[in-house]
DNA sequence: CCACTTTTAGAGTAATTACTCTAATTTAAT
DNA sequence: ATTAAATTAGAGTAATTACTCTAAAAGTGG
């Protein structure tokens, strides 16, 4: 593995037990077993660091949000949200402090701007298939469709905080009950044919 | 207004403009202009100013999930909701950042477990209200209604920073339309009598 | 006015932090 | 093998941090 890489690396899993804020640079060198100035060497400060980490969170979620040529079903929308949880809890340190990040680091925030417009007009590409291919059915004309996106973003995103805010331990088995928030929140919307 | 006071006022506004990770001890002795020997006279850390600040959190929380004596209606959950809002901005900084504090205090962590619990409880007595009220209907025996309470929260604590994160302005019209993502959350399950 | 307690200022400190610099070592190309 | 470039180690630094200490000032009760 690259030195780039060991950076990465170290860096994600120590942010994602501490915090940001406890982990040093000096720390992070020291779990990717290498000096602070190589470290320094590879990229030029923490920032640098948490913004290339970033850059692999969103590489990962590409995919996730992609349309597939055959129909959608159920069972498509419920494999893609597990896999936005898995990704969402390799990078949960991101979204817990994401305020407080983009606060910090102006250029990190458009970046992040810029990616998560471009990741809602996916899912909105999406919610459209369900309903071409008669997976979801809103009344209407409705208005309130944009706004179930949104709560159901706010809601997969924030899922594993909240279970860690509230000392429950986070397993295999919570991404599943996360995708059950999203199924009550979209329950009324779906056409009968299928099943679970 | 007293030393105390100023300190819990002075961090607040500058944990909420700059996270607490920007803000020093120093920093918020300044703001409240006093000496830091004098700060720490008052409080004996970082960590005690945090906890009291949330202390007031959830004290100004109480009267808002406390049930009312008359009947409940739409405008009850309305009005509720909009002051949730305001509290929460008020002490923005904490949701924020909540998970990676509690992390590094396991004392403010088991108060705020406790504190959660005993608000969802308030919460899911509020929701039976509204039924027994006629304001909300739930299809029998649906196991949903928790889950539903749930994504409502996340969501209405998580909405604010939502927007922060996405560059939006905030101000008293966006606690509106957090209010309207949770009403599209409840629409299919409002009874038609009264509008708004 | 006096004794006492509470509150305050402000200088000081040990630890940590992000980051730099220099020089050594490895790698790659010819 | 020689040279040049890329990579690394590790000592060093200036700034900042949370927090302590001492002593002065400001109340307070009798």
């Amino acid at each position: 593995m690259s030195a780039k890489e060991r950076i990465l690396q170290a860096a994600a899993v120590l942010f994602n037990e501490q915090g940001t804020g406890k982990v040093s640079t000096n720390h992070i060198a020291a779990a990717a077993r290498m000096s602070p100035g190589n470290l320094y060497y590879h990229y030029k400060n923490k920032e640098e660091i948490i913004e290339a980490i970033l850059d692999r969170m969103h590489a990962e979620w590409d995919p996730v949000w992609t349309l597939p040529d055959e129909p959608v079903t159920r069972k498509t929308l419920h494999d893609r949200l597990l896999r936005n949880f898995e990704i969402l809890w390799e990078y949960r340190f991101f979204y817990r402090e994401a305020v407080a990040l983009l606060l910090a680091d102006e250029r990190l925030k458009r970046k992040h701007v810029r990616m998560t417009e471009s990741r809602m007009q996916d899912q909105e590409r999406f919610a459209h298939r369900f309903v071409v291919d008669g997976v979801l059915r809103f009344p209407e004309g409705s208005a309130d469709v944009r706004k179930l996106i949104t709560a159901c973003w706010i809601v997969a995103n924030n899922w594993l905080a909240f279970l860690e805010m509230n000392g429950e331990a986070v397993d295999a088995r919570s991404f599943g009950e996360g995708l059950e928030l999203i199924w009550a929140i979209l329950r009324p919307y779906l056409t009968e044919g299928e099943t679970g």
